[in-house]
DNA sequence: CGACACATGTAACACGTTACATGATTTG
DNA sequence: CAAATCATGTAACGTGTTACATGTGTCG
């Protein structure tokens, strides 16, 4: 739902168009993350369904400009203010690949994990040249670096910890599985 | 593309049916994930369909197993050890929500950041929680909510930053939006 | 018997991606 | 004029979600 409302948000400023809102969106994410076109089409279409956008038809004019409605308004600010109630966590496609690497026969998970850690470090340094190349500054690509960078940087330690832990349950006799009763972890369900 | 290759990571073992697979992933994922069982058929079916997987047509048996094919076993060699190779980097929706908050009249950036702040600190308690409750080692569980706090930790300190950023940021003059250069900014694409 | 869990599906929808189709306008 | 860019869309597909439909077996 990201980009449904990234477009409400850039329609409270005031009337847009489709191509306006996709570089208005680039630029306020430091064209780090394109935007297809034709998705901010049909993302309009859906607000517009649902009332939070409305269109000036733009039949003879040369633009078709969306307006943000009072419904629109008060969806944004929900989105803005309220953190999303994340129960379950999100699934984490490289955690998955490591959890099941360990039960795939044959896998060395130990080369699985430093495969992936070298590509991590290798992301990190190319955002650190970026982030250090001499450039008036550009809060978009400042946050968006600092995210990218912390981010890879917690991918990498848990990598490492991973790894300790992997070696540790190597070690340890398998649990017998059937007799383990288990039970859903519930964190803020 | 976590989900179907999940389940081919557990075919290799050896044939599983549709109930089977649901619960060997949340097993495999230490409970924290809860997995769709509709999902776990239409991703059967589009395996089989893409020729990673056989079923034995199950009419008068009881139970519809699934086999895992050579080319599944290729395919999960690939998966396992090819790190993806993100170009660009995935939307992440909370910085996307911090920078498209600075473009909307009359929000208060900070306030938005620590409200946001705030649920992150509480998750990480209560998955502090749940880690140092006494139990018999887990491999799965220990990974998954080492990923979470480890993931938790880095979206904590990249609020923080992004508070100073955008203090930093109201104190500058706002940059002339149109005369600036706009490249786009490419890492690895 | 009736309620519940097992087991296999289907349908409808949301969001995202890539590719294609169509016109208008700008620019070399 | 020809090519590129602007501008608006549509179509097809992949993944994921929730809800519903249908049978079978078990157990109080």
């Amino acid at each position: 739902m990201s980009v449904r409302h990234a477009l409400l948000a850039l329609l409270s400023e005031g009337p847009r168009y489709g191509m306006q809102l996709r570089e208005d969106f680039e630029a306020a994410t430091g064209d780090v993350w394109p935007l297809n076109v034709g998705q901010v089409y049909t993302t309009l279409q859906r607000l517009e369904r649902d009332g939070l956008v409305e269109s000036d038809g733009g039949d003879d004019e040369q633009h078709k400009s969306y307006l943000i409605t009072a419904r629109g308004r008060a969806e944004l600010g929900e989105w803005l203010h309220m953190p999303p109630g994340l129960a379950p966590p999100p699934r984490d496609e490289l955690v998955t690949k490591v959890l099941l690497a360990v039960r795939v026969p044959g896998t060395d998970v130990h080369e699985v994990i430093q495969a992936h850690r070298r590509q991590v470090v290798e992301l990190m340094q190319e955002w650190t040249r970026v982030k250090e190349e001499p450039a008036e500054f550009d809060l978009p690509l400042a946050l968006v670096i600092d995210s990218e960078l912390t981010r890879l940087g917690a991918v990498a330690r848990w990598l490492d910890l991973a790894d300790e832990h992997v070696r540790h349950a190597a070690a340890e006799p398998a649990p017998a599985r059937g007799a383990k009763l288990r039970r859903r972890v519930v964190v803020r369900r």
